[in-house]
RNA sequence: GGGCGCUUAGCUCAGCUGGUUCAGAGCACCUGCCUUACAAGCAGGGGGUCACUGGUUCGAAUCCAGUAGUGCCCA
């Protein structure tokens, strides 16, 4: 093959999809259980919602290097794809959708708005998972689950009703956040606080029996006075003492309530009176269940005033804030009005503005399960990366509340309780079997289905997707089945620390409650991916760029490399299309040394030359000991790490160091040995790169070797660690340092590559190896290499590592110049060597450094001494020449 | 308000249990090159009081305390 016909820009979209399309062919994702080392990951399954957006492209990424890589070192890998069925998203985006075609969800029946979910779900749900494939992920597509397939419903069904019995689930009244828009209660964790601009109100309450006198609260929420039931103040408040047993009036509804004193009241704040509306405040409802307080439930569900509230009824409640304002006024209640800076929590899913709201839910017990997944993370069972997390989790765990698992949506899993006639419940199942305990606990046999009523709510999401790592094995339905007993506990994680807490955390406790054991070992936590003004990418901002386009535009390979680039675990990465653009021109280069190698015409009877040969044991020891360092970087998932030390494995090491040691004169053609140790080399760079890059490696590993088809990269293993030569590495150090000595002579002095020139050398207080000097004559065009001569005159030197290089050349030497440079070095090796000497006549340093410390020490010491000798060895024959 | 983390080159970050000539990498920048693989390239180069102050130590970017700035989590 000759380089005419390869072109010289590499063109990704010729090759990714094609080769996609080849390993799903032959199956190469596939994984059943055998008797080889098993690697799992689950994908933390995104939404059916979703679409793919830079987050997801970096997660996967991760993912996929991580599977390539492991199934490269010979383990049985697995890597699950699924997705989620998100019930809010979800749902809102359906009632979206039927709202733009005229019907309300309201008008819909259960089953009928269920109907148009699952179309929704069929038609959308796989978008994502197929815009993976385009990144190319190696995900066992065979496998692939959706947290309301039959089987993992199942599960989730099975673990309430076990959770249930065991008593860790109970209906409670409790305050929630309740998502007035999505007119379902979010947990804590799907609200999102945000600082607003806010008004804070004073308003005054006048004081029963003592006309013309009045109490002033301060408050953001006026429109809630209508649910007040109490006024507190601090008992140690003297300005309030005065009130005790007192009541006051509520205005606009005029309701008479207690004054009641509580240290909860903040003196500083406000005017320290604190209006009490225990329906809408989660302190408050505290206050108001110490106090036995009347508790008014001033709102409806969609976030409108109710009956109870007496005015302004079935206004939305920012409305009624405003007539409420209006009327204070008017009836000259309305003291003042601050601008007010305040947190105030927004849905997560909806964005509306969170109302707490008391509401009976079913909850779940979550100390006593939280144990064994706080211990496990603690002691390293399951190692979170990085580590400095293991602190927020547990802060977390030892402060965790329960888990409020109902949601007042349709889509999702339909709690598994009925109520019997009589407000009894029964949790079963299924209907069948509910029935049947029915019938058991009331002794009535003549009960029927038409008698039990299932509760409306589904469940939490989070509540199925803690499962995951087990239901998509069927764990839960079948615990000895061949699959959960191969590949769980999985291996690693990959996920964002956002949800460390509402789903790694229950993960775990799931894993520990229903499989005694951790659901995986590793947890790495990706950072967030923002742009180059650290703002969090998004499509409300618009500063996200379109994933696929991104890949079209540079090509799947150039686009993991730009993620990876700049993506530490934990840290946030700041994306920018230069990164991308970084990976893209890597690819090129990969293509272009393809190009060079496959030009070269091979001569069959051509011995190798010493150069090549020489050059092969440098790479070779360069190799291995970024093999070996490629190992520690992945064994501590330090992924940007390990892909430069491949990027400059390949770039420095292989391409322009060694091709260009190899290269072959220009119209000559190369020896079988040195071509054969090239393309070796340069496949397992290949190799290594796979798991980074796989399409580019897969082109070129089926050019550059005898495949078959059905070969692969992705069934090749990955070169070992292998002793490193030290000796090579130093000589190769050496030969790159004096070849940038030799090139910036050429540079200052404007002397041409193609002219020839000579090199001397003398070492001082050492010995001169000329192993490396065919590599120094090829690389430099040296014509000759004098070793401890006379010293010439009218040259450059250096000194690197005791030995001194000297190059003459033609024109005049600037003496004062390098005198300066000379006098330069000296004084700073001087002064090294002084700090060196003052350590080693101090007694304590003796004393208290370790052996190893104080040779080093000596060592520095003699290798300056020679330095030193040397550079005024240099000075003296430079003030010789001056004179003359 | 409580808890946790961070601050090293213009930018993004390495720097492991204090000890080489320890101050690094990539990108960006500057200079010179269309050298017969690659200008998506080649060669060379400049650039930092390791946030500040104090302490421990023979020795501190590294350990400790305080200060300032900054971020996250919780309330």
């Amino acid at each position: 093959m000759s380089t005419i016909e390869i072109p010289t820009k590499y063109d990704p979209s010729k090759t990714e999809d094609k080769w996609y399309a080849y390993w799903m062919e032959h199956e190469f994702f596939r994984s059943v259980p055998d008797e080889r080392e098993p690697y799992t990951i689950v994908i933390p399954p995104p939404n059916v919602t979703g679409v793919l957006h830079m987050g997801h492209m970096l997660n996967n990424t991760i993912q996929d290097i991580l599977v390539r890589r492991a199934r490269m070192k010979g383990k049985n890998a697995c890597w699950l794809p699924g997705t989620d069925h998100a019930s809010i998203a979800t749902e809102a985006r359906v009632v979206a959708k039927l709202r733009e075609q005229g019907i309300k969800k309201s008008d819909l029946s259960r089953e009928e708005f269920m109907e148009h979910a699952w179309e929704w779900t069929h038609k959308h749900g796989g978008i994502i998972l197929e815009q993976l494939k385009k990144l190319g992920a190696s995900c066992d597509w065979d496998r692939t689950c959706f947290t309301m397939d039959p089987a993992l419903s199942e599960s989730v069904i099975a673990v309430f009703v076990d959770l249930y019995r065991s008593g860790y689930i109970y209906r409670g009244i409790r305050m929630v956040n309740w998502d007035p828009q999505a007119k379902t209660a979010i947990s804590d964790e799907e609200v999102n606080y945000k600082e607003v601009n806010s008004k804070l109100y004073y308003v005054r309450y006048s004081i029963v029996g003592r006309e013309g006198d009045y109490v002033t609260i301060a408050t953001t929420r006026p429109e809630t006075i209508l649910g007040d039931t109490a006024v507190c103040v601090n008992p140690a408040d003297p300005r309030y003492e005065h009130l005790k047993g007192c009541h006051v009036v509520v205005p606009m509804v005029n309701r008479e309530v207690p004054v009641i004193f509580d240290p909860y009241v903040d003196m500083e704040f406000g005017t320290g009176a604190l209006k009490i509306t225990p329906a809408h405040d989660e302190n408050d409802y505290r206050i108001g269940l110490d106090h036995q307080l009347e508790i008014i439930d001033i709102f409806n569900d969609d976030g409108t005033l109710s009956e109870k509230a007496g005015l302004f009824i079935g206004i939305d409640r920012f409305k009624a804030r405003k007539l409420a304002v209006e009327l204070l006024e008017k009836e000259g209640f309305l003291v003042k009005v601050e601008d007010y800076r305040n947190k105030v929590g927004y849905s997560e899913r909806t964005d509306a503005v969170i109302e707490p709201k008391l509401s009976r839910q079913w909850f779940m017990r979550m100390q006593e399960l939280a144990g064994p997944a706080l211990d496990c993370v603690m002691n390293d069972d399951v190692q979170l990366i990085p580590a400095k997390f293991k602190n927020t989790y547990r802060h977390w765990m030892e402060n965790i509340k329960d888990w409020c698992i109902s949601r007042q949506l349709w889509w999702g899993h339909r709690i598994p309780a009925w109520y019997l006639p009589d407000g009894q419940v029964v949790v079963s199942f299924n209907e069948e079997l509910a029935l049947a305990e029915a019938r058991e606990i009331t002794g009535n046999e003549g009960l029927l289905l038409d008698d039990l009523t299932q509760d409306e709510d589904v469940l939490d999401t989070w509540f199925s997707s803690w499962l995951w790592p087990i239901s998509v094995f069927d764990g839960i339905r079948n615990p000895d089945n061949p699959d959960i007993k191969y590949y769980y506990p999985t291996n690693d994680l990959i996920t964002a620390p956002e949800i460390l807490f509402f789903w790694v955390a229950r993960m775990i406790i799931a894993g520990h409650e229903f499989m005694g054991e951790k659901p995986f070992r590793n947890v790495y936590l990706t950072g967030i991916v923002r742009d180059g003004q650290r703002r969090k990418m998004s499509k409300s901002l618009g500063n996200s760029p379109e994933p696929l386009e991104l890949i079209a535009k540079y090509g799947a390979d150039g686009v993991r490399v730009g993620m990876l680039l700049c993506s530490p675990a934990g840290n946030d990465l700041l994306f920018d299309n230069s990164l991308t653009e970084q990976g893209r021109n890597f690819g090129n280069k990969i293509w272009n040394a393809f190009r060079l190698v496959s030009g070269w015409r091979v001569d069959p009877k051509r011995e190798q030359p010493e150069t090549s040969k020489l050059a092969a044991s440098l790479f070779s020891a360069r190799l291995n000991q970024d093999i070996s360092i490629l190992e520690d970087h992945f064994g501590k998932y330090r992924l940007s790490d390990a892909l430069m030390t491949v990027y400059k494995l390949f770039w420095d090491d292989f391409s322009s160091w060694y091709l260009e040691m190899i290269k072959p004169g220009f119209g000559e053609p190369v020896d079988p040995i040195t071509m054969a140790e090239a393309k070796s080399f340069f496949e397992k760079m290949m190799l290594l790169l796979h798991p980074f890059m796989p399409f580019i490696t897969e082109e070129i590993w089926q050019h550059i070797g005898e495949r078959k088809p059905g070969d692969s990269i992705m069934k090749a293993q990955l070169p070992d660690p292998k002793p490193v030569d030290e000796a090579w590495i130093v000589r190769y150090d050496q030969l790159k340092e004096v070849a940038v000595f030799i090139r910036s002579v050429r540079a200052e002095k404007n002397i041409s590559p193609k002219t020839s020139l000579s090199l001397h050398v003398v070492a001082h207080q050492t010995t001169y190896d000329p192993t490396l000097d065919p590599l120094l004559i090829k690389l430099l065009n040296i014509n000759k290499i004098a070793i401890n001569g006379t010293q010439p005159e009218g040259c450059s030197s250096q000194i690197i590592r005791s030995i001194e290089y000297f190059v003459p050349f033609d024109q005049p030497v600037d003496v004062e110049e390098e005198l300066a440079r000379i006098r330069k070095e000296i004084d700073y090796t001087r002064g090294f060597l002084q700090s060196v000497e003052k350590k080693l006549a101090n007694d304590r340093f003796l004393s208290h450094a370790s052996p190893q410390v104080v040779d080093l020490e000596k060592k520095k010491w003699a290798d300056a001494n020679a330095k030193l000798t040397a550079l005024t060895d240099t000075l003296e024959r430079l003030l010789g020449a001056e004179e003359r």
